[in-house]
DNA sequence: GCAAATTATGTCATATTCGATATAATGCTG
DNA sequence: CAGCATTATATCGAATATGACATAATTTGC
């Protein structure tokens, strides 16, 4: 795995120790994390693109400060749900989504 | 909303009494509805082309053949997240999910 | 038509994800 | 620096998704 790749996983609180013990994660596990890390990141930059804080957010999607925090952090503990949930409530359409996915395209 | 789109909905066991009943969803909520049929869609599909039973996916992603039966039949209580874990199993890339959630692209 | 295989549906205990809350850390502006 | 807004992290009971199982319905090949 290239270092820049994971370097992208650790900052985004994916507990990677070592490189060995990072390669325990199979490729669809890894597939995952980064659609979620993409999603992420698109929502992030939604968010600030529309001036909002992360509290107002959570209020237009009836969550909290802190589970965004979570989305935009790439938690575990999100669900690619409400990940795509929150991108509607952007403004996002599925084409975006698809996009964000993709990664690049 | 057309008929068209109605009567999948209805099809996949999405409970849409009336037309006014069905109006009290949101359009977001429509978008995730029609974002879960799509990879139920595909999965499907891809499953189809391997020539694998419900039964044999099933153990391929540690799941039961009645969560695959509902994930086909694109039951609410399926995540998008578990959609998309599976497909992977059956080999789709970032960018085929990215395809089925857009519709097109 | 009838087995056998496959798929659909219902239920349940367990696991995971949720919003909420508290509080710490960081950033910003005077 | 001090105050204030914003963001990060930890933890919780409640809500939702999960695999497993039972069993019904459907399809398939003979």
């Amino acid at each position: 795995m290239e270092p820049t790749k994971r370097r992208k996983l650790e900052a985004a609180g994916w507990k990677v120790g070592t490189a060995s013990d990072f390669l325990q994660l199979s490729p669809d596990e890894v597939e995952i994390i980064e659609i979620r890390l993409s999603l992420s990141r698109s929502l992030k930059q939604r968010r600030l693109e529309q001036q909002l804080s992360q509290a107002e957010l959570a209020q237009n999607i009836h969550s909290s400060q802190s589970r965004v925090a979570k989305m935009e952090a790439g938690d575990p503990s999100v669900s690619i749900d409400l990940l795509v949930r929150s991108l509607l409530a952007l403004g996002a359409a599925r084409r975006d989504i698809a996009i964000a996915i993709a990664g690049d395209l």
